[in-house]
DNA sequence: GTCTATATACCGATAGAC
DNA sequence: GTCTATCGGTATATAGAC
């Protein structure tokens, strides 16, 4: 893996950190974004995020009024850091297709934490009807925005003629659905199958 | 789209009705695809496909015998469905490019019953921890028979000389997460974005 | 700060009325 | 065949002990 695929996970992580002061807090949503992305937002008990971080079940609400707020604080973490990661990776000094192919490789990385992120967050929406309205609201509206510089991007790319000319949104689309899907299989096989390295990815796009 | 991907369509449509032929135990399963693919296992509520239904919370009761029951029965169906499709897909006549087109319009198309299936089983089956044994086991079991008919398939196009000679078992992963999140992005997104088209999607395995 | 105990609500499953 | 009523179990959230 490249050192500018590394640099944008370690700007995601200090981000995180930076956002999420307090200790048990931190404690608290690390593992909740474990049993959350596990077994999905109403299969998730507080319990089991308490006994995951060594907490006793009611400890957890001294600190969140509610299951809600739990969730709806990383959906919130999540789009920021989303959002965040595609922008780095954008504004990084390189062509194109060098900084599309970190930004790739740092959200196939399983040990990235913008990965489970990123998961989570388009793996809930998803089956959204069942997480609170907030959290919904949160995704609508931050969404946006890695697309928009993912498309600054990619158009960039189409008049360096590395990229095919076709409709960017389309592009954009494939591309997130894309890394989307690969980042559910390897939560799925725990990293023992072959996965395709970044260059395989972009080859839809490349000229 | 052509007549080949949709004769698939048909064919699992028959396959699916020719497996489940009680009306009261079809209606059921049907919306249960529905609210278990929109709120997840532990989300979707017995109320909540009767209600669906038409029927009262009850009555599912007199065809199925708990919750499990009918997820695992869903499971079933879905895998022995997604293993069909990709197998017809393979043993047509045509060019393998031409084959893997035809299957991969199928799973594309957003009134595909094939394609829910697919969303269903892969989706839950990530968000695993909550869902019944029984179902998991099922996916485990015949999960292997669709990426060995692929495997077949991309072998024989390289040979042909039409995919690229890369590991075919990484190619079919790639394939199966590409197709599985363009599905779930169609879902969330309701079918009003741009989409790729069959091409664009096989283009990283097309020399 | 951290845990235990409990009130309140909800859901899965059963029994039985019509 | 289809519905209503209800039991039992479990989860969220609170209150209060140490």
């Amino acid at each position: 893996m490249s050192p500018q695929s590394e640099q944008l996970q370690l700007k995601f992580h200090a981000d995180f950190e930076r956002m999420v002061t307090d200790h048990a807090v931190r404690q608290i949503i690390l593992h909740a974004i474990e049993v959350f992305s596990k077994k999905g937002f109403t299969g998730c008990k507080i319990k089991d995020i308490a006994a995951s971080a060594g907490f006793s079940q009611g400890y957890v609400y001294n600190y969140f009024k509610s299951k809600d707020e739990i969730f709806t604080k990383i959906v919130e973490l999540a789009a920021r850091g989303a959002e965040q990661s595609v922008y780095y990776a954008v504004q990084m000094p390189g062509t194109p297709t060098e900084r599309l192919t970190w930004l790739t490789e740092a959200f196939l990385s399983p040990s990235s934490l913008a990965m489970q992120h990123w998961r989570l967050i388009l793996l809930q929406t998803s089956t959204s009807e069942a997480i609170p309205e907030e959290a919904k609201q949160i995704v609508r509206e931050q969404q946006q925005k890695p697309f928009g510089h993912l498309i600054r991007l990619l158009i960039e790319g189409q008049q360096a003629g590395e990229f095919v000319e076709q409709d960017p949104m389309m592009q954009a689309i494939t591309y997130f659905s894309f890394i989307q899907g690969l980042g559910i299989a390897q939560a799925q096989t725990s990293g023992k199958l072959p996965f395709p390295t970044a260059d395989i990815v972009l080859r839809f796009l490349k000229k």
